[in-house]
DNA sequence: TTGCTCCTCACGTCACGTGAGGTGGC
DNA sequence: TTGCTCCTCACGTCACGTGAGGTGGC
């Protein structure tokens, strides 16, 4: 059976061999065996098992829910996922604040900034496109409809304060 | 003169003690003066600096650049806020990614997960809203025109890959 | 006198990265 | 024999948080 040694495995997924020595001192991925010079030997069952650690990790779970991911599974595990799909909203949300300060110092600082695409911009683009208000306002129902949350986040990226959001999705879900 | 004591200071800008205390560690934010107990004494210079020291901070900008940035201004300073808004459309890429990704770990899970809007939804929500197909091709126009980068970033949000993104701008591009 | 706030270490967190010093494999 | 890969500590990174043990202020 193939076997591989720790540099050897680490390329294979593309992470680094520290990354491996990491994970089996904290005893997420341990080599299944060892030569007599004492070198890890890594299986491919032991390959398989860092697949599916790379998968979670570049979803962004840390290392502890990916342990219990590789254990558990069914209902539990869906919790986890959904705990790190909830936070990466929030993350975005955070970020998009984030560009919104940074372009405003660098407005100060009498930098011109491509101007992020707000409220205005977007209802202007409509407008030179052609598309009519009635449409806007259906457009906004189908949305509500199909896509509640992300209709939030659609409307918060536009740098739209919270309650007006409140106010267009309300009137967005009225039959 | 008003003068804060540390705990004090941090509760006005919304910090912990221990923050403040290591920014005096590492000489970001030094307290002008001390007490004969040896309290640190802020003053509202200190205050000033850092609520400068905040703002910087929520824009996501590490200790290091924030202490560049208080020390220098002009053109230097600009050079870090243009990298960190670069940062940030990087990282809100990255977790655009981690959602799909989570979306489709949850649907193996047979968790059915509120379909992120793709390029198909958009479509369909803009046609059952009533606008035509010249009106969408005017409105890409539109953006490609008032905020290229914020089309790309657009349409990737719809999980529209790179090629295809490529193909639409140049389309839309065109005079 | 009793709390309260402050002080200074020192160590922990998270996911690794970076040497140092030493040994086996081809 | 010469590189090459491997090994095990131990310490560093980043921005703090958390006690422990001790002292001054009201």
């Amino acid at each position: 059976m193939k076997t591989y040694r720790i540099t050897q495995l680490a390329r294979t997924v593309g992470l680094s061999r520290s990354t491996l020595l990491h994970y089996d001192r904290i005893g997420l991925l341990a080599a299944s065996d060892r030569s007599r010079a004492d070198y890890r030997i890594y299986t491919e069952a032991d390959r398989r098992r860092l697949e599916r650690i790379c998968q979670y990790r570049s979803a962004g779970l840390p290392l502890a829910d990916v342990r219990a991911l590789l254990d558990v599974s069914g209902r539990p595990a869906a919790r986890l996922l959904e705990k790190r799909l909830r936070q990466t909203s929030e993350e975005i949300g955070a970020l998009r604040g984030q560009q919104r300060l940074l372009a405003s110092l660098l407005r100060v600082a009498g930098k011109s900034v491509p101007p992020a695409v707000d409220k205005r911009t977007w209802v202007a683009m409509l407008k030179a496109a052609g598309v009519s208000q009635q449409s806007m306002e259906r457009w906004h129902r189908e949305f509500e409809r199909r896509a509640p949350r992300d209709h939030h986040g659609f409307l918060a990226s536009l740098g739209i304060p919270e309650t007006e959001i409140a106010r267009i999705r309300a009137f967005s879900a009225r039959p």
